[in-house]
RNA sequence: GCGCCCGUAGCUCAGCUGGAUAGAGCAUCCGCCUUCUAAGCGGACGGUCGCGCGUUCGAAUCGCGCCGGGCGCGCCA
C-alpha cells in the first residue's frame, strides 16, 4: 500500500533529523481535503511543539531528507507545518493496476493476533428480539474484518443457558405446560411459562422459594430437572439456528453458561484461598483492593455522599453462582484453550460496570495470565423507536427478531415489485430477502456503535441516501456493465493497464487504494461504521464516474482500462459489504 | 445522591487518541433519462457544534463548571 510506503519513508527521514523519535507517533493519513493532496501528515507539528522547535523549520528539514519522488509530486509544507503528499498520476495508475491484478484486496496484517470475539449471546427459552440485533450484527462484522486482515479469530456464542430464570421455567414446565402450544411454537410457550411464574413469584414468596429450590436441584444435577433443561435448550437451539441462518451468522463455538457450571466451585474456592474473595453476609464476595481512587473504583458506590462497598458476588448466600463467576471461568477457559491475545465482548454499554469489575477481578485472580491478554468490552447503544422511546411493538412488547426480519423482507418485496416488475416472483423474493436483511444490518452498523439510534423502516429501506439498498444497487449497476459487455461480445484486454485520466476516474481509483487502510482503522476501535462510510463514499464515487465516463462506448485502450476499474470497484464493494455481513446481488 | 453516556443544519446522524473553510441523508427548491439499471447524478438553501471559562500556533474533539436528556448503582444477566 502506498500509504505504508509513505509512512515508512517519513519515519526514516524523521529519524535522520531526530534520531530519538518514537515512530509510532508518526502517521500518514488520507487528506480530508483533496485540494491539499492525497495524503497528509500532521504529526510533525505536535513533535515540534513538544521539543519547542519551529514546526515549519522542522518540516523543511524532514522534507529535505524525504525521498518519496517515486510516488509523489514534491511534498508541500502547508499552513503551520502540514506535509501534503500528492500522488503522481503515473504512480496512481501503477498502484491501482497492481491492486486490480491481485487476488486479495487487502494485505494481511504484519502482526496477526488471536482474538476471541464474544457476541450475540441470546437466552435459552426466550425469543431473540431487537435487543440481540446490535450485538449480533456488530460482533459478526468485527470478526469478519479481523479475518479479512489475516488475524486468527475464534467466535464464541456465550448462550444464556443457565441461571436463575431456569428455576421459574422448571416450575412452569412441571405445572403449567401446554404440550400442544409447545409443539406449535415452543419459544412462545416457554416465554408464557416464564411470564406466568415470574408474575406469581412477585406476588407470592412461596412461589419464589419453590423456583429457587428447583434451580438448586437443577444445579445439583437432579435428573428430572436436567432433562427439562436439556429439552428447553434443544428447542431454543432450533430457533437460534433458523435466525442465524437467515442472518448469515456462524459461530466457531457456542459454549453457553452451562458449559462452565462444573468449574464454578473451584473458581470460588481458589479465589477464597488466594484471599481475593471473602465471606460476606453468607455470600462470597470480592471487595475493592483500594488500588483506584473511589470515583474510578467499580467496587465502590456512592450513597448519600458516602463511598460504600459494592463487591462483586461470586457465590450467592444460597450457594448458587451468578454470572460474574461464570464470566471468570469463561476467561480462564478461553485463555487455556485458545491462548488469545485479546478477548472482545460485544455487549450493551449498560453492562460497562460489570465488565470493569470482571476484568479487574480477573487481573487480581490471575495476574500473569491477565498480562498476556487484552480484555475489551465493545459496547453499543440502544435501538429506539421513531418516537425516541425504546423500540417496542404498539402493544408495548419487545419486537421479536423473526418478526422484524419478516417485515423487512415484506417491505423490500413491495419496493422490488414496484421498481423492477420484470423479474420473476422467485427473483423478486430473493432480492427482497437480500435487500431486507441487508437494510437492517446496514442500519445497525452505519451509526457510531455507541450512539442510540432511531429505528425507521422508512429510512432503512429508503432508496436514496446512505442505506444498504443504495450500496447493493451500486453493485448491480457495475455488474450490469459486464452483462452488457458479454452480450455485445466485448472482452477486456487482460493485460490492459488502468489509466485513470478523468478526475472522476482518479477520485475513484484513489479511494479504492484506501480500502485496506480503512479496515486497519476499524480494528483499532472496532468501529464497523467506518467501513459503512467508506463504502457509501465508494458507491458515490462510482456513480459519479459512471455518469461522466462512458465505459462500453469508449474506444480501446480506454474501454479496457475502465472495465478493469469497474471490476475492481465491484470487487471492493462486494468484499466490503460481505465484511459487514451483507450480501450482494447481480441484478435487482 | 454518586457514576457513565449523550447534546452538531428543521428531522435522522457522521466527524471526537486536537489539525486546514464542520460533512452526509431526509425534507424544500432548481436542473439531467433517443447513450452501460434515474433504486442514479449535479446544483441551491440550511449550523453561536447546549452554555461559559481554560489549555494550545490551532478545540465539535482535551480539562473544569453549569444547563438539558438517557442509563446504571449486592445476591438478574
Amino acid at each position: 500500500m502506498i500509504h505504508h510506503e509513505l509512512e515508512t519513508q517519513l519515519i526514516r527521514a524523521l529519524a535522520a533529523v531526530l534520531p530519538d523519535v518514537d515512530p509510532a507517533a508518526i502517521q500518514v493519513r488520507p487528506c480530508p481535503e483533496p485540494r491539499f493532496g492525497d495524503y497528509q501528515a500532521s504529526a510533525l507539528m505536535g513533535l515540534a511543539k513538544a521539543r519547542r522547535m519551529n514546526p515549519r523549520q522542522l518540516a523543511a528539514e524532514v522534507v529535505a531528507k524525504l525521498d518519496v519522488g517515486q510516488w509523489c509530486e514534491p511534498v508541500e509544507i502547508a499552513g503551520p507545518g502540514f506535509l501534503n503528499f500528492k500522488l503522481k498520476t503515473e504512480a496512481l495508475n501503477a498502484a491501482i493496476t497492481q491492486m486490480a491484478g491481485e487476488e486479495r484486496l487487502v494485505e494481511p496484517s504484519s502482526h496477526p493476533r488471536t482474538v476471541v470475539v464474544d457476541f450475540s449471546s441470546p437466552n435459552v427459552a426466550k425469543p431473540m428480539h431487537v435487543g440481540h440485533i446490535r450485538s449480533t450484527c456488530i460482533g459478526d462484522a468485527i470478526q469478519r474484518v479481523l479475518r479479512l486482515l489475516g488475524h486468527r479469530v475464534v467466535t464464541d456464542n456465550h448462550l444464556g443457558d443457565w441461571g436463575t430464570q431456569f428455576g421459574k421455567l422448571i416450575v412452569g414446565w412441571k405445572e403449567l405446560l401446554d404440550r400442544q402450544a409447545l409443539d406449535r411454537d415452543p419459544i412462545a410457550e416457554l416465554e408464557r411459562l416464564y411470564r406466568m411464574v415470574n408474575q406469581e413469584c412477585e406476588e407470592n414468596p412461596d412461589r419464589l422459594e419453590q423456583a429457587r429450590e428447583e434451580l438448586v436441584k437443577l444445579q445439583a444435577g437432579d435428573e428430572e430437572n436436567g432433562a427439562i433443561w436439556k429439552e428447553m435448550a434443544r428447542l431454543s437451539q432450533a430457533q437460534f439456528d433458523t435466525l442465524y441462518g437467515r442472518m448469515g451468522v456462524q459461530f466457531d463455538h457456542a459454549l453457553g453458561e452451562s458449559f462452565y457450571n462444573e468449574a464454578l466451585p473451584a473458581v470460588v474456592e481458589d479465589m477464597m484461598n488466594k484471599g481475593i474473595a471473602r465471606e460476606s453476609e453468607g455470600a462470597a464476595a470480592v471487595f475493592s483492593d483500594g488500588s483506584l481512587p473511589p470515583r474510578e473504583d467499580p467496587f465502590l458506590v456512592n450513597r448519600d455522599g458516602e463511598w460504600v462497598a459494592e463487591p462483586a458476588l461470586i457465590r450467592k448466600s444460597d450457594g448458587g453462582f451468578n454470572y460474574m463467576t461464570t464470566d471468570l471461568a469463561t476467561i480462564d477457559h478461553r485463555l487455556r484453550t485458545w491462548q488469545p491475545d485479546e478477548i472482545v465482548y460485544v455487549v450493551d454499554d449498560r453492562q460497562a460496570p460489570h465488565f470493569r469489575k470482571l476484568f479487574l477481578t480477573f487481573a487480581r485472580w490471575q495476574p500473569a495470565a491477565a498480562d498476556r491478554v487484552r480484555l475489551r468490552h465493545i459496547g453499543f447503544g440502544k435501538i429506539l423507536g421513531e418516537d425516541g422511546r425504546p423500540f417496542k411493538t404498539r402493544s408495548g412488547d419487545t419486537v421479536k427478531l423473526s418478526v422484524l426480519l419478516d417485515e423487512a423482507e415484506e417491505r423490500a418485496l413491495k419496493v422490488v415489485t414496484e421498481k423492477n416488475p420484470a423479474l420473476t416472483e422467485a427473483e423478486r423474493r430473493e432480492v427482497a430477502r437480500v435487500v431486507g436483511i441487508g437494510a437492517i444490518k446496514y442500519a445497525d452498523l452505519s451509526p457510531n456503535r455507541q450512539s442510540d439510534y432511531q429505528f425507521s423502516w422508512e429510512k432503512m429501506l429508503s432508496l436514496q441516501g446512505n442505506t444498504g439498498v443504495y450500496l447493493q444497487y451500486a453493485y448491480t449497476r457495475i455488474r450490469s456493465i459486464f452483462r452488457k459487455a458479454a452480450e455485445e461480445g466485448v472482452a477486456v484486454d487482460a493485460g490492459a493497464r488502468i489509466e485513470a485520466g478523468e478526475p472522476d476516474e482518479q477520485a475513484l481509483a484513489k479511494h479504492l487504494l484506501r480500502f485496506g487502510l480503512t479496515l486497519e482503522y476499524i480494528v483499532e476501535e472496532y468501529r464497523p461504521n467506518y467501513l459503512c462510510a467508506y463504502l457509501y463514499e465508494l458507491a458515490g464515487l462510482y456513480s459519479r464516474f459512471y455518469e461522466s465516463c462512458p465505459v462500453l462506448k469508449s474506444a480501446e485502450p480506454q474501454r479496457s482500462s475502465r472495465l478493469k476499474l469497474c471490476e475492481l470497484a465491484g470487487r471492493v464493494l462486494k468484499c466490503g459489504l460481505n465484511t459487514l455481513g451483507i450480501e450482494t446481488l447481480e441484478q435487482m
